[in-house]
DNA sequence: AAATGCATGTAACGCGTTACATGATTTT
DNA sequence: AAAATCATGTAACGCGTTACATGCATTT
C-alpha cells in the first residue's frame, strides 16, 4: 500500500494559512516558532512544496529580486486548507522517543558518575537558554493576540514551559544522586584499602 | 565520510552487560523498560545482532528447543564492552522533536476546539496508564536494587515520571483554556446573530 | 477455527538529514 | 580575506518501520 504518513506537507500547509511565505521564509519560521516541536529541512522543504503546488494545494508566484535569487512565493489554495482540515481531524499519533541523554544515563554504571554529571550538566544549560527564548517568544504572541491562532500558539508553548521547567527539577535531584554516587563510589574503595592495610 | 551516528548497536551492547540474551529477548526488554526513552524494532536488532557479531563486539552460541526454533544467545565480548565505554564518552545529542499532538494543537484553529480537547483527553489517558507502568517498573527496580545499575534506572526511570506528570498539569490547564475558547465561539456567534436580528 | 506467542530473519519502502552546487551581498 | 546571509534546489546516504515468510505450540 505505502502509504503516505508523514505530516511534512501539512506544516507547510498550516504556516501557509498565517501568510503567503517562500521556501526560505517557512524554513526560517520553523526555526524559530515551532522548532522545540517540529523540525523540517529544507532538504524536505523545496520537494514537499513542488509537490503541493503540482497537486493544486498551493500556488506559487515568482518574485524576481535584484541582486539576490528569485523569491517564489506560495500562497494556499482552498483545495489546500481543505487537506490541512482533513488531516487536523485525523488522531495524532504519539511520537517515537529517542532520547540519547536517557539511554546513556540508563547504561550510566559502565561509565564514571562524573561523565553523567556533565552530560545532565550540558542539558540544564541548554534548556536555560530554551526557556529565555519561550519569553521572548511568550512576548511574540501577546504582541498578535488578536489572530485567531494565538490562544493555540499560546498552549503550545506552554506545554514546552512546562515541560522545560520540570527537566531542570529532574536535573536537580539528579545531579545530586550522581555526587552520592560518587561519594559512594570513594568511600567503598578508601575502605577496601583500610580492610587490606588491616589484614596485613 | 558517511559515518554511523545511530546508537542502535550500542543499546544492544549495553543491555547485554545486564546479561546475555537473544534477539527476541533484548527485543521485550526494550519494550519492558527502555521504551518510554528508546525504541527499537527487530528489523533492527536481528541485523545489528549479525553486525556485532562478525566485528567480533559479541559471541553467539545456538541453543536448541524442541518445539520452538532454536534460540541465538549473544554475549558481550571485551571488544564489546570497550565499545560501550567509547560510546558513552560521546556527548548525547539532544532528540529533534517531532511532536504530532503540538503540532495539531498549534494549528487549532482550523479545526473545532472539541476535536482539539478531545486528543488532548486521549493524551491524558494514555499517559495516564504509562505512569501507573512506572509504579510497576519502580518496583521492579526496587527488587533488583543490588546491581550496580538499580540507581541509574532509577534515574531515568524519574525522569519519565516527572515528565508525564508535568504534561498531565499542563493538560488540565489546556483543557480548561479550550472549553473557555468554545465558550466564547458560542457568544461571538449568537452575538452576531443578535445584531443581525437587531440591523432588521 | 482463529488468534497469539515464541523465534528468526529479509526486503521494500518512506523519510529525513547532510552535503553539494551556485552566486551575489553584507558583515566580521 | 573569510564567513555569514539570502535563496533555491538535487542527490546520496543512512536509518528505521512495516510487511512478509516460516512454523510449531498454546490459548481463546
Amino acid at each position: 500500500m505505502a502509504r503516505r504518513i508523514s505530516s511534512s506537507m501539512e506544516v507547510l500547509l498550516g504556516l501557509l494559512t498565517i501568510e503567503p511565505m517562500s521556501g526560505y521564509d517557512l524554513g526560517q519560521m520553523i526555526k524559530e516558532s515551532i522548532h522545540h516541536f517540529w523540525n523540517e529541512s529544507y532538504g524536505q522543504i523545496y520537494p514537499n512544496l513542488k509537490r503541493l503546488a503540482s497537486g493544486g494545494f498551493v500556488t506559487r508566484k515568482t518574485e524576481k529580486q535584484k541582486g539576490k535569487p528569485d523569491r517564489n512565493i506560495y500562497s494556499i489554495t482552498n483545495k489546500g486548507r481543505e487537506r490541512l482540515q482533513r488531516w487536523l481531524q485525523i488522531e495524532p499519533q504519539p511520537e517515537v522517543p529517542r532520547n540519547e541523554l536517557m539511554l546513556k544515563l540508563f547504561f550510566g554504571s559502565n561509565a564514571s558518575p562524573q561523565t553523567i554529571h556533565s552530560y545532565v550538566e550540558q542539558m540544564v544549560a541548554r534548556e536555560r537558554a530554551v526557556l529565555e527564548r519561550f519569553a521572548f517568544i511568550e512576548c511574540e504572541i501577546a504582541r498578535n493576540r488578536d489572530y485567531p491562532s494565538a490562544p493555540y500558539w499560546q498552549m503550545a508553548l506552554r506545554f514546552g514551559q512546562i515541560e522545560l521547567e520540570a527537566h531542570l527539577r529532574w536535573a536537580e535531584e539528579t545531579l545530586a544522586a550522581l555526587r552520592k554516587l560518587d561519594k559512594e563510589r570513594d568511600r567503598v574503595s578508601s575502605s577496601r584499602k583500610d580492610k587490606g592495610h588491616a589484614g596485613k
